[in-house]
DNA sequence: GAGGCTATCAAACGCTTGTTTGAAAGTAAA
DNA sequence: TTTACTTTCAAACAAGCGTTTGATAGCCTC
């Protein structure tokens, strides 16, 4: 073995538990997840996770990316459209990130359990992705209204925009019972999102102009 | 020690062992929940809850009970007024359930942590509370849009709803670090649900004028 | 008062968890 | 060849969990 295949290795083992741990982390939540678990899908011994991250909690530091969530932001930002449209194509953007099987973003999943469910890296998601994305949903929902909001106004738009979203993420489970059949293709991912963009634009609009 | 005394001893023990359970439940979810933490505040022996109630699931399922939603909804079907109102009168009870730490239903609450990280119970707690749930919901908003709604369009309404009711108690750790203030005080709890009785009317009304 | 039943208790059991250990193997530098 | 360093591995560790056990004491029935 040379040293570059030593070093390849290595980086391999690394890299195959951050993406073992994703999956993991995913689909049973942090502390659900078992170090066993990952290590065995990432098919690595049990003490690599100690050896390459420092223990099971640096590991989810390292799994956790919020890049997925900046890149949706930027592409938004930059859309050439009105600010209603904007808002439909973000929601649009994120339902997919939370809900499709081909096209989701593992580190976006991990956010959304970890706020049902928090851990210590709590502190640095709200910090590095969950207030960023509140501020820029915030200013956009704002141009929607088409006049200023309250800050406690505001806030609550935008929590009402993700308590949808999240809803159907987080509550999955409970909407399968609901209706066996569901399934979240991508068809039926954007009925769910077009509906909360209607509903949501419909609600802003008419708040807006009342208050 | 009469036999009255013993009766009551051992009566106290169980209710005082599913008080404490309702707590820890409510607070901590089941996972989390530890039958010592529940036989501590209980003040009994840790074999208790095993005798008693034969297990954790089982102290579970006794400290489940969906008496206070089934009275919200009977409370509300008998309100003499139009849909409009008794959504947001509905709206408003929810709330201070979720969320008030006076009137708070502890039972409820841990429902609500059920959605997110569901247990052995969900089954039971999907069709004895949720379901119909659902479907009182959905016939309130029904008429409120003042036409039949589809099935998947009438599920999707109620989802809007209460996956916004639910992010407030769900998210709260998150919320919290959004906005240090945040107290929920009777005030708060009732501007959050205006907000949301306000947000979804508006959303009903517009989506079911369109489509 | 003997036997049976109920309720409680301290202690221990068996299991799973995240973590640590010490050896082994390999490469690179001296 | 020796030394030092990196990475892997099987095994064990310590702690926490839900649960079980066997003893104890009180009350009722016979």
């Amino acid at each position: 073995m040379t040293e570059a295949e030593l070093r390849g290795n290595s980086e391999q083992t690394r890299e195959r538990l951050i993406v073992a741990a994703r999956e993991v982390f995913s689909q049973q939540g942090f502390q659900s997840a078992t170090v066993r678990e990952i290590c065995k899908r990432a098919e690595a011994n049990i003490a690599a996770v100690n050896y390459h991250f420092g223990g099971k909690d640096g590991l989810l530091a390292e799994a956790l990316n919020f890049a997925p969530l900046k890149a949706l932001q930027q592409t938004n930002a930059t859309l050439d459209a009105c600010p209603k449209v904007r808002t439909q194509a973000f929601i649009h953007d994120f339902m997919h990130m939370l809900l499709d099987e081909k096209k989701a973003s593992l580190q976006c999943q991990i956010m959304a359990r970890e706020l049902a469910d928090p851990t210590p890296a709590l502190d640095q998601i709200v910090r590095d992705a969950i207030a960023p994305l509140h501020e820029y949903l915030g200013e956009l929902l704002n141009e929607v209204a088409g006049r200023p909001m309250g800050e406690a106004e505001q806030r609550r738009m935008v929590s009402s925009i993700l308590g949808q979203c999240l809803y159907y993420r987080n509550s999955q489970p409970v909407l399968q019972r609901m209706d066996p059949k569901l399934r979240y293709d991508h068809k039926e991912i954007n009925a769910i999102a077009a509906h909360i963009a209607a509903f949501s634009l419909a609600g802003i609009l008419q708040v807006a102009s009342t208050n």
